[in-house]
DNA sequence: CTAACAAGTATTGTTGACATTGTGAATGAT
DNA sequence: ATCATTCACAATGTCAACAATACTTGTTAG
């Protein structure tokens, strides 16, 4: 596995893991092993549940188990691995119930977001929020592969919310429950028809901000991941009376 | 230092690292210093921005650095310490406008543990939490030092509202957010008024919560982890004047 | 055929030594 | 006196080997 070797979702942008990048610092290599498992973790590389060997680790990247362990610590702060004593690692796996927990979680922080910036936004944020608006239209017309991209630009939007709030832990908070629960939402707006609800409430949120509307700010940001929470949940019930 | 070693409070109610204690599997080393790190923390026995040497604690617990270097990665998952590449670990350091965003987030989470439990909450549960409000009434009147006690019982409301819902992300995550400002909380409350205020406001909850309000319930926690930020806030910027 | 048991294997936990990087004191120049 | 430089020391980063635990496989008794 190298840096390169993407599968079947491309976006790339914003940080993986928040808690890194701030310093000019050169990571060290737990650092960067965390990084580069994190990648193939929400690139679906990994299935939920797969186990993560530290000697399979350290060989594919050569180096000793020490930086192993210490990266999959890393990646359990970020909820995407779980830790068991004795047991070792395996990729986060979760309940219905638990993707549902971890939607209305992010909502409500979203909808945090979303207030403040209502209250006070930079307008060099703004822009880049409404470029990104304007592109999610053009992928809502076309096939199911479009979701993974309409996706990405959902990430990079919920990034651009969080951070133009100015609050690192804000924005640590929702990306670790954006990546925990990514391969849902994709499956959430699988379809162009939910894509479409979805680009409409984001607009909706983005009148709500301009105008400076807090409280209905906050109702729409919730609205738009309650949406994909709902969407998500749909579908994986259904998957699973299928088994 | 030993497990009784606790110094001026005493507390010790309430999993101080959530994401462990999930199984009946012994611990690790790893993760019985990170918790007695822990508490060494929360109990102010390092201050704030002290740097934290891997082998001063390997000496002091007897162990190698592997298992010290673990445990401080668990401790940066709960917020309590920050590390920084090739220079260490110190005691998490929150600077003003940080410690008000985290009373913000946190009182938008409780907000979202209330309004659940408004929707539906088991009579056990109730029950507890209605002992704990009927216990804070009893600190309200006396000098300085109940305060830490106060502090104490919030924290197992914190943790019974959350727990409550059963959600253990959402719990895993007010007690990070409320461990990093315990500090702070019990400046803010520190006064008897305060504390009358509080306590009416957690009356007020309960309140809330047994008439299945649930607008109304996500509101009063809100103000009611509001309240102690305020309080924290105007405390820490006299602080700040006087240096 | 199933269930309990036992031995062997695979995996994680821990250690001490070595390598690399950061830190601070002493020295010297401006 | 202040600032830059050098060098020694201290701290973190990494490694490979050993210890302890968990898992698997094969066996045997029922």
């Amino acid at each position: 596995m190298t840096l390169g070797s993407l599968k079947h979702h491309e976006y790339n942008l914003g940080p993986i893991l928040p808690n890194l990048a701030e310093g000019p610092q050169a990571l060290s290599l737990a650092e960067q092993i965390a990084t580069q498992l994190a990648e193939s973790i929400i690139n679906d590389e990994y299935a939920p549940g797969a186990r993560i060997h530290e000697v399979a680790v350290s060989k594919e990247f050569q180096v000793s188990r020490g930086p192993v362990r210490e990266a999959l610590r890393i990646l359990e702060n970020a909820g995407l691995v779980t830790i068991q004593p004795r047991r070792g690692a395996i990729v986060s796996n979760l309940t219905v119930e638990e993707v549902d927990d971890t939607f209305e979680i992010r909502a409500v922080l979203v909808g945090l977001a979303a207030r403040r910036l209502a209250r006070n936004i930079a307008s060099t944020d703004l822009a880049q929020i409404e470029e990104r608006i304007a592109r999610l239209q053009d992928l809502t017309t076309q096939a199911d592969q479009d979701a993974a991209r309409y996706v990405g630009i959902s990430q990079e939007l919920s990034f651009l919310l969080c951070a133009g709030t100015g609050s690192e832990r804000l924005t640590s908070i929702v990306y670790s429950l954006f990546h925990q629960t990514i391969r849902y939402t994709r499956i959430g707006l699988s379809t162009p028809e939910r894509r479409k609800t979805s680009a409409k409430t984001w607009a909706k949120l983005l009148a709500n901000i301009q105008a400076g509307a807090e409280d209905e700010a906050e109702k729409t940001a919730r609205e738009l991941v309650g949406h994909s929470r709902a969407m998500a949940i749909e579908t994986l019930r259904k998957e699973q009376r299928a088994d």
